[in-house]
DNA sequence: GTCTATAGGGGGATAGAC
DNA sequence: GTCTATCCCCCTATAGAC
């Protein structure tokens, strides 16, 4: 779910997509606009244009990205020799990274919010980024309980909506609040998860 | 927490602020303007400027009469009598009734994640009113444990935020996904205070 | 309290030169 | 691939008539 520390030589495309997430995140899809992507890359707007002729292309390219990160984490082999309990964690770790930059909300939490007005191929693409990650999470609880290493009631899709839900509006709280409030939600639902 | 159901004879105000609140909730602080206001109210858009100045003002009272709303709430008598199960269930109400309209999040979930992008006035005003909320629910949280009403481990507060959380991101998730999935959170909620 | 009219800025997007 | 120039729309806000 991370970056190469090394940005390759490439390009100016990847740049944009990098940018404009970060604005996306900071500010939300109405807030940012091209002029601020080309700004920070002392360029002319019609530049941007060139790369992503409209806004929801370049804002579906950031939610597919996005996608494609998370899904070569669910294969990375480091994940798969962990307990249920670890992977949990390195899940946890995706929302605590959004945390390390100045106030960004998680992606779910700022695609979910502009939800309505959203174009609609931006739609499509936001609710299946939503549903890769319960689809991840609701095995993920399910195999930990089979195993005993979870212990929750009721079906463990309804388990991946309660701990995704709690994540997701944490990282939002932070911003207005303090940066402790994700651990705090963290600790509670590791606690939820582990009393019988 | 809830509006009187008729609107007295009174005022443009009054339903400027209705419906300000209603396209906050939907579209975000950047994504409405007076002229969604004066359109559905049949004014012109100096009409509304009228009534607040700048959009900065309409945003303050927005956030300031629900604010009112919830103190008015927490002070009624019909609260006070109940179990602490049961006023926790009506807290979980005012989340459910965001859901009665067509795809809102709620108030909080939209401050936040329009954040930086709010005047100062309206980030003071947020940040009071996640505090109104976390210590309504702190508060609620540490005397149903005392009593042996409710079980978690940890501070209150930090139930206190987990819950919130929870709550605020499930009403989010909402609008991408499905209507369920509040209730799904409310449940797991639930849960996990009566285990021990 | 609401209107018309307008200022002044920013938005997304395109055409055509280089 | 990036530039200049420009179009057209929407935004917040104000001035002054009614």
């Amino acid at each position: 779910m991370e970056e190469p520390p090394t940005t390759p030589l490439n390009g100016t495309k990847k740049q944009i997509i990098d940018l404009a997430e970060s604005l996306l995140l900071q500010r939300g899809y109405n807030g940012f606009s091209y002029s601020h992507i080309s700004a920070a890359l002392n360029v002319k707007n019609a530049a941007i244009h060139y790369h992503f002729p409209t806004k929801t292309e370049l804002g579906v390219a950031i939610i597919q990205r996005t996608r494609q990160q998370f899904e070569k984490w669910t294969n990375n082999s480091r994940i798969d020799n962990m307990s249920y309990l670890k992977k949990l964690d390195a899940f946890f770790d995706i929302f605590r990274n959004f945390l390390k930059f100045e106030g960004p909300v998680c992606l779910g939490s700022a695609l979910e919010n502009d939800f309505n007005t959203l174009p609609g191929e931006m739609q499509q693409e936001t609710r299946a980024f939503i549903a890769d990650f319960l689809t991840w999470l609701e095995k993920l609880l399910k195999e930990g309980r089979d195993t005993g290493e979870f212990s929750f009631s009721g079906p463990p899709k309804e388990q991946a909506v309660f701990v995704l839900a709690a994540l997701q509006g944490a990282s939002q709280m932070v911003r207005a609040t303090d940066k402790t409030y994700l651990d705090m939600a963290i600790r509670q639902i590791k606690q939820s998860l582990k009393r019988e």
